[in-house]
DNA sequence: AAGCTTATTGCAAACGTTTTCAATGAATCA
DNA sequence: TGATTCATTGAAAACGTTTGCAATAAGCTT
């Protein structure tokens, strides 16, 4: 006899148990219950234990759904569009586990191909979050007003926005293209080049303004910008094989992306067999766990991505209960890691 | 005057708009513009028309957490452990786009430290989600039976599981380590070993066995079995290092993870001195992307990932759409991907 | 043309919570 | 002791949907 999933008989909650069966069982209203479960209530001690046991005999688990038709979903709402970038692992674990210690939850958003950010905007938005975080991405200023008009804090990751009304937590990538050239330079090298990741990233087009302004101000008059396209490996390669096919090849390289920089690193030692750092100098950006390896070595200026994410969430929290807190821009430091990259 | 964030009265629907403002506005009944908005319900063209042309101008939006209430949430949970691994961000990529494509939305719970596995299941349960889907991690079969007599469905991804009522989605790991062994073997090495995971870790485990019963088929007697104890580049550095300065040193290692794998290559170039593919042979396991790299060149056991999360997903809308589909183990074949870690 | 199916609509009852309000009783103060 | 606060509780009204049921209208069949 095939048996249906649903009817089982052998648990003693067979179906679904409701706040109004654990109010019946421990003889209390159905406010009581509410309260005994909210430790902001007002309930006595004695009936809070009495509905707590009466709840788990029941198996009682209170409905998020019910509740955040009244009160809050505990749901945050994160649009990630950067699946490429593999740091984006460890920070959705952070943003997630830090998350959830505070008692909220993670609705996962990929913006990319089927959904755009306005679609994305307006879905979580139906799904009640108490929070919006965006990462990596622009966020015109009429979508923000439809959070903000619905009372959801909204705090951006890692990107500045033009929009001064809305909360924003970055590492200053003006900064830490001009690290990239003080170090850089005082290694010795003479021809300079920057390659951008994704054609408009405002994160790309930083960290170039900063290193090309700061080589000028070095007096440095030889450098070029390049383009990869997109922050990947095989973007990276090529781009620097078509940067060192040309008349005057650079000795000295900042990528905007630490994948991009190992890309170029292994064209350059094994595509065209120069040394790295003596005939070349290398520079990523990120600090992800690739750039540590022995095999690569990679200098780079590291962004606080824990922080960065810690910073957030907590803005985010802070938004949450205060809502007519204003908006901040909330700015980390970036670090310039030195390893075998770069002449000593 | 410090204006609150939810009294703006610029936009024409300035507060929370909801279902009965758009029937009261198109002059019809709040279950017609219930069933306007669901595509399966009877509904005519005209007052569909109707109903959605008001519903634009007063710009509603329909309340995911109300509808959950009385029919599905369109939420499925997603309950991941493995941070570690960084074939888990592309995962995560095509599960979120894959589902929102099918129109379901993905809550992400970070299993770990703070929530174990179990809180975890309770807690998607009392988000309601339509769907449940568990990565790489066992799941007590009381926890399935949870789920089950909630009628919710769950789908085990790159896990096999003892309880044969849950459906699975996995690549056979145990043929993995074959193939690795078959690789090995016909390249000439002689002295082999390898290099597991997490403790107790059920993939590392039948790789292992895979890898081990084939090498004595073929009639080999020097191998060894070592343990990192997680997957991570640090773990398959430091425990090749520790392999080497053994009294016999292996000259073909398998590794349970290309992570480790590229730890432990580095460890064998960098810090032993010896030279990959000839005096030392070495395959991982799943081809990340780093695996492909020119620094690598690793030889790998590739693991359909991209399939699997086809799978995964395809087969949990089977059973969400017939509740009493039966259980099913969908095994995936894996991949020998020869790259240059392996004598030719 | 009368009866029969079928598609469309509205009414009202859920769905499972939270929260306002008023009521009760205990405790504090003079 | 009587008046006054204060904490605790219950009743009932939301919160914004979906859906079973009955009613109506419209299209077919004979």
């Amino acid at each position: 006899m095939p048996k249906t999933a649903a009817n089982s008989l052998n648990k003693p909650s067979s179906h679904k148990v409701t706040i109004v069966d654990v109010a019946d069982h421990a003889g209390v209203s159905v406010s009581a219950v509410s309260r005994a479960f909210n430790a902001e209530a007002s309930c006595s001690a004695e009936m809070r234990k009495k509905v707590l046991k009466s709840a788990k005999q029941l198996g009682y688990k209170p409905n998020r759904l019910a509740r955040g038709l009244k009160s809050r979903s505990n749901l945050v709402g994160i649009l990630v569009t950067d699946f490429e970038n593999l740091a984006y692992l460890s920070i959705l674990n952070d943003f997630t586990s830090t998350l959830q210690r505070n008692g909220y939850h993670s609705l996962l958003i990929n913006v990319g191909e089927d959904m755009d950010i306005r679609q994305a905007v307006e879905l979580v938005m139906e799904y009640h979050v108490d929070g919006l975080i965006v990462t990596s991405s622009a966020l015109p200023s009429e979508l923000v007003d439809i959070c903000h008009s619905q009372g959801t804090p909204v705090v951006l990751f890692a990107r500045r926005s033009l929009n001064n009304a809305v909360t924003v937590v970055c590492c200053d990538n003006v900064l830490a293209g001009r690290m990239a050239a003080d170090s850089l330079s005082e290694a010795g090298y003479q021809k300079f080049a920057f390659i951008g990741g994704m054609e408009g990233s405002s994160t790309s087009i930083e960290r170039q303004r900063g290193f090309i302004t700061r080589l000028v101000e070095l007096g440095h008059e030889n450098w070029q910008v390049s383009n990869a396209g997109r922050f990947s490996y095989d973007a990276g390669f090529d781009t620097t094989l078509r940067l060192f096919n040309q008349a005057e090849s650079p000795d000295a390289l900042f990528f905007a992306d630490d994948i991009l920089a190992c890309g170029g690193m292994d064209a350059i030692r094994h595509e065209l067999g120069l040394n790295v750092p003596n005939q070349v100098g290398v520079i990523g950006m990120d600090d992800m766990g690739l750039a540590g390896t022995r095999a690569y070595q990679l200098s780079t200026v590291r962004q606080p991505f824990g922080d960065m994410v810690q910073e957030t969430v907590s803005a985010l929290l802070q938004h949450m209960s205060d809502p007519k807190l204003e908006a901040q821009e909330i700015v980390l430091p970036c670090e310039l890691v030195v390893r075998g990259s770069v002449k000593a």
